[in-house]
DNA sequence: TGTCCACTGGAAGGGAGGGCTT
DNA sequence: AAGCCCTCCCTTCCAGTGGACA
């Protein structure tokens, strides 16, 4: 019996047509021969970067855009591009990629340069210990040691600058004085346009010499960009005709972002798969734009601090006793009691009120500030997100299991 | 028209923790 | 190892407020 069962399913994988020829091509990190509707975007950095050809420093450049706008592909695709031209003229190129969003800290950063050059300079800093003067000497040196040019791009700059300021930007644009060899340029990379205000006027200026933007793709666009990968990535027929155009228009809807169209068209493609289903439908789009959207929600409730479980909790409970929306008053007094059950040292409720605020942010619960008038000022609060999903959740976490079991009477007391 | 509710949200400052410097 | 500094999280204090109600 056991035996058949497990034979059928077998069976019906080894009948089911099998959706993707390479699911690679979906990835994030896949880069393509060709980037559809990117080519004013190519040519701008293209002439930017090619005075390397002729031995001379191409400019600094800024780029922006938001997330999925095809950013660091770009960069990537025209960077390689570059080196292997220069390699056929003798010239010789290094670019360094760093995402700072990892690498965030200025010793780090300068670190990671040192460290590109290991196998050359045999030089390696350590994760810590070396005083950052220290780092930057030696990157000069390692730099310099013979005549080249030298591309950094600085991935996620904001992230950078945000955490840790702009002085290694500061160094890094003038580098190029204190060098006789080697020539440096930077290429920076952001999606937030405002971060520029906390940049010292003289780094800035020298950062965007250029600036090259990335608008958000529209939703015949994104289309094309995923006909181009799908071609690739899923065996011939089996893409129903709307899946495509319908990834792109649920993509295009949340600010033009292709990694979501991606995500997508690789999500939609594993349901089917895993259905045993002969083809892609647009109901798999649809079940793969929920999963992706509970998926996120999840992660985001699950990574949220103590207190901001516990406070989410005493908004579900009274969103379980019909009491929503509720006031900041009554949510902290729910609070309270919670912590108070699990022996919690409970927050004021100023922070409270920040932390309510956060989760409004993050799209967990609506707080809108109100006049009552006579009966004051407060916070309308809602939930967005049902209650059985968040218990869900709470249910494999070991320091709320116990809230589970909590009821609450109408009079708001604890059972 | 004024009062007054139930907060909001700014400001300042404490303390823990982490990284850099000495 | 010790000191310093910065950042983050949080508390305390408090002036400010939109509008129902008297």
């Amino acid at each position: 019996m056991e035996e058949n069962y497990l034979g059928s399913i077998f069976e019906k994988y080894l009948h089911a047509r099998k959706i993707f020829k390479n699911k690679e091509v979906l990835r994030h990190s896949y880069t393509p021969k060709e980037l559809p509707h990117r080519r004013e975007q190519i040519e701008n950095l293209a002439h930017i970067l090619v005075p390397v050809l002729r031995g001379e420093t191409p400019s600094n450049v800024f780029v922006y855009g938001k997330t999925g706008t095809g950013k660091t592909v770009t960069i990537k695709f025209v960077t390689e591009e570059l080196k292997r031209i220069s390699d056929k003229h003798d010239v010789p190129v290094d670019v360094i990629y760093v995402n700072c969003e990892i690498v965030d800290t200025q010793y780090r950063v300068l670190a990671n340069i040192v460290n590109y050059f290991k196998g050359e300079s045999g030089v390696e800093v350590p994760l810590v210990g070396w005083p950052t003067d220290e780092v930057y000497a030696k990157l000069k040196e390692v730099v310099d040691a013979r005549e080249r040019f030298v591309i950094i791009v600085l991935d996620e700059i904001d992230k950078l600058i945000k955490k840790s300021g702009d002085d290694v930007l500061y160094s890094l644009t003038r580098i190029n004085s204190e060098l006789v060899n080697a020539k440096v340029s930077i290429i920076g990379i952001s999606n937030d346009l405002k971060f520029k205000d906390y940049l010292d006027p003289r780094v800035l200026s020298s950062l965007s010499e250029e600036e090259v933007v990335f608008p958000p793709y529209d939703a015949t666009q994104l289309r094309d960009i995923l006909l181009q990968r799908a071609k690739d990535a899923f065996y011939e027929d089996v893409l129903d005709s709307g899946v495509v155009p319908l990834c792109a228009a649920l993509a295009a809807r949340e600010h033009g972002d292709a990694r979501r169209a991606l995500d997508l068209l690789r999500v939609s493609g594993e349901i089917a798969e895993r259905e045993g289903a002969p083809k892609v439908t647009e109901r798999h789009v649809w079940k793969a734009q929920e999963k992706i959207e509970q998926d996120t929600m999840e992660e985001v409730i699950k990574t949220l601090p103590l207190h901001s479980k516990v406070l989410l909790y005493s908004i579900v409970l009274l969103d379980e006793n019909g009491e929503l929306p509720a006031n900041t008053g009554d949510v902290y007094s729910v609070y309270k009691s919670l912590c108070d059950y699990i022996d919690l040292e409970p927050l004021t409720q100023r922070r409270i009120s920040d932390l309510i605020n956060e989760l409004d942010m993050l799209g967990i619960i609506n707080a809108k500030v109100v006049s009552k008038g006579r009966y004051g000022r407060t916070k309308e609060i809602r939930l967005n997100i049902t209650p059985y999903k968040v218990k869900n959740i709470y249910r494999h976490d070991s320091q709320l299991q116990s809230l589970l079991t909590v009821n609450m009477s109408p009079q708001r007391r604890l059972l």
